[in-house]
DNA sequence: GCTAAAAGTTAAGATAGTTTAACTTCCTTT
DNA sequence: AAAGGAAGTTAAACTATCTTAACTTTTAGC
């Protein structure tokens, strides 16, 4: 049992960027596949190929790579409503350097390579749907290339903590450094000291 | 006089990711602006609205933002066949965080807001065509900020020196230095001490 | 060609962030 | 409830990078 309809929430995530009507989503349907992950648990493995481009309906991911001194750096975090996979890898179908791992119990709806590429040509709003989401995913990467320019690594934890403060709640502060590009014994002591001036 | 046909190699350009036909060309060409910006002029300033996406047939420019202390960053270099223009502005048809200024006589074609919304509903082969252009400038952006976290200051000098030869005689050494994150004088004695490890 | 401005260099002193390592706290599992 | 491991903290020593400032070289306008 257990697996609930995880294609409302998805259609619903469809409808904020493309009209789509009943007849539209049931044409859709069976290219798409659910699933649920468990904590701990790879949506997608570096070396492999990444065959799914993921929607979170629920659970919690982040996206890492491990350097060539075999140290973890976080890229990013998926939650409910965000797409994860290593679009590199699967745009051209070739091994990923990135690792999507859930830190939580996720679950997703997944369309495979062959059957976005299929969606594409069946439905030309898929591919404006995709060409939003991938604008949006670039103009906010764009702007994080903008913050680790020019923050300091106070200002871009201070950042991180109002824009996403639900994560600090669900995240290991280890890997909210290794996001923000720091030490986790930096990041400790940036709290440390916020925590000192709010007492004063 | 002077202004020569820039459709041909932007038309090239497109056909490198979708099929078109002569027809099919001539029916976008309406849409099409083509343009020559000197030197030291931009194609995009800070708090106006970015009103075109922008081909760069052939010339140079960079995109910078200025931060709250009045510093320059510079964020991309964009040459012959690379799309230009700040993103987030047009999208949203909000003023733009970035400028885009010549550093060379660049000639350049393109699409303003309305045009391009309109060529979507055209002809879906456009929606196509920048969702694959915009996903490779975001498969680059998040790769760059790998490089951010991974490598010191001089191994990515070495990898934009290895990447793009031609930009380090074209573009002078302070711009590099914004783009790669660090001072100018830090470069410079990068620069030195890889010379110096050259000569022995 | 001359001159001023822009770009690049050098070096000393300052600092943000890292490294190491020892310690504490908090979860898990049994 | 005890034990072991994962996560988080603290602090000292260290290093990559920045800042400042004086200097040299190159470029561009007259």
């Amino acid at each position: 049992m257990s697996k609930i309809a995880l294609l409302p929430p998805f259609f619903t995530s469809l409808r904020r960027y493309i009209d789509l009507s009943k007849e539209e989503e049931v044409e859709l349907a069976p290219y798409l596949k659910q699933r649920t992950y468990l904590k701990g648990q790879y949506i997608c493995q570096a070396d492999d190929i990444c065959r799914y481009q993921t929607f979170i309906v629920s659970g919690l991911a982040r996206t890492f790579y491990l350097d060539t001194g075999g140290v973890e750096h976080v890229i990013s975090f998926g939650m409910e409503n965000w797409w994860v996979g290593d679009l590199c890898s699967f745009a051209s179908q070739t091994p990923a350097d990135f690792n999507v791992h859930c830190l939580e119990k996720t679950e997703v709806v997944q369309i495979s390579y062959e059957n976005l590429e299929h969606l594409y040509q069946l439905n030309p709003k898929m591919e404006r749907f995709f060409r939003l989401i991938i604008q949006n995913a670039y103009i906010q990467s764009q702007k994080r290339i903008v913050r680790n320019h020019s923050l300091t690594a106070r200002e871009r934890f201070v950042h991180f903590s109002d824009t996403y403060p639900q994560l600090i709640q669900r995240v290991p502060q280890y890997m909210i450094a290794s996001y923000l590009g720091i030490t986790k014994e930096f990041l400790s002591s940036i709290r440390n000291q916020i925590a000192k001036e709010l007492r004063n």
